[in-house]
DNA sequence: CCCGACATACCGACCGGTTAGTCTGCTCGG
DNA sequence: CCGAGCAGACTAACCGGTCGGTATGTCGGG
């Protein structure tokens, strides 16, 4: 045995529950230096396990980061429906969607690092899943530009896909400059962005 | 020898020398898979030559990259200036710049692919360079916002990084969307978020 | 016109190091 | 005493980079 003495239960070091922390490691490594460059040694250290818990967990390397895209889909999806099916003007409903997806993108930074650097580093079986969802969503919130266009409240000058892939553009490159010790606040952030879609959205 | 005779000047196979050679089927392997996933093995094998010519030519593999990057960084760079520069209202330049960037963007997709994916593989000498390049880059566009700001030709609720970092985000988003056999020409593309951008800009 | 000396361009076997993933066995709560 | 949970040594593959060697071209002197 090491220095430690060997009474290990599941969740002595940290409190938490080992696969949580290996799946907490990863994010956080893959974030950092991307996917390719963490290897399954700096992960299970950081975790304070070792390979063969990882292993006892998870299939994969793979895995870890489909686990990690499953959680960002699964709440963007959720919070998308929440807006979307909202009873409000199409105009309140789209602000607050596009406001939300920029706070929860900030508030979850190093998850969407890793969804929008590492999707091509998939197994085609489950890049075709994460890119099948990841179009569902495309498509929700075009539909929201789309009824503002044809209810005249928003210009039609724009195409609705180009308007979605502008705004998600810049939801994307967050990762890329943002920092949580800056000035601003995700929330005010937020709410610039949903402006800039807004007004550019004026008829 | 093999099956062709060996009268191999320099330029044999292809035509094109083998450093232009070298360099497009980097370019090419990276922008497909990204550069930790492509060995210098497929490099130069896609290339038709082996890794004693890549060698010869080039001090690394990271070499290969900073090149694809310099070449990048200064076409945007040149454009960028000329198009700052030039004599016309504030709204007609900066339109122009927006533009632009979207075209030479769309007409070197795999170059800047790889700038805007594989940015953090670079070591820490040659990264700080880019980052300084980029960095003038964004704020030569910046100072034309807040010239138009100023001068009361745009909006002054967001501020001008924001703004700057809302139209690059569209920019580096593109590569993962565009499709070059598509529906939309690189100008059109160009025209619509240029557009999306004065919109969004106006008083 | 020919020959030796040197330079350039490239080949391909090879090396040390790293990686994802496996396997055997210990430990301990129940 | 038994099996879930995990440790840690191990392996086969692969990677970036090196190096000695070779074919071709160039050039100056005789």
């Amino acid at each position: 045995m090491t220095t430690r003495a060997a009474t290990a239960r599941a969740t002595d070091n940290g409190g938490r529950p080992v696969p949580r922390r290996l799946l907490a490691a990863a994010t956080r490594l893959f974030a950092e230096r991307g996917y390719d460059r963490t290897s399954v040694q700096d992960i299970v250290e950081a975790a304070g396990v070792t390979k063969g818990a990882l292993y006892h967990y998870f299939g994969s390397k793979d895995d870890l980061l489909h686990e990690v895209y499953g959680r960002v889909l699964r709440l963007q999806q959720e919070r998308l429906d929440g807006f979307a099916g909202a009873d409000a003007p199409v105009e309140r409903r789209l602000r607050a969607a596009a406001a939300d997806v920029v706070v929860t993108t900030l508030e979850n930074l190093d998850d969407t690092k890793i969804f929008f650097r590492s999707m091509h580093h998939l197994g085609p079986e489950k890049c075709k899943q994460v890119r099948a969802e990841r179009r569902r969503y495309h498509e929700r919130f075009r539909a929201l530009v789309e009824e503002g266009q044809r209810t005249g409240v928003f210009s039609s000058a724009t195409p609705a896909d180009l308007v979605v892939d502008y705004h998600f553009g810049s939801v994307h490159h967050l990762g890329s400059w943002y920092r949580p010790d800056g000035a601003l606040a995700p929330q005010q952030v937020a709410d610039h962005l949903a402006d800039l879609l807004m007004r550019a959205l004026r008829p």
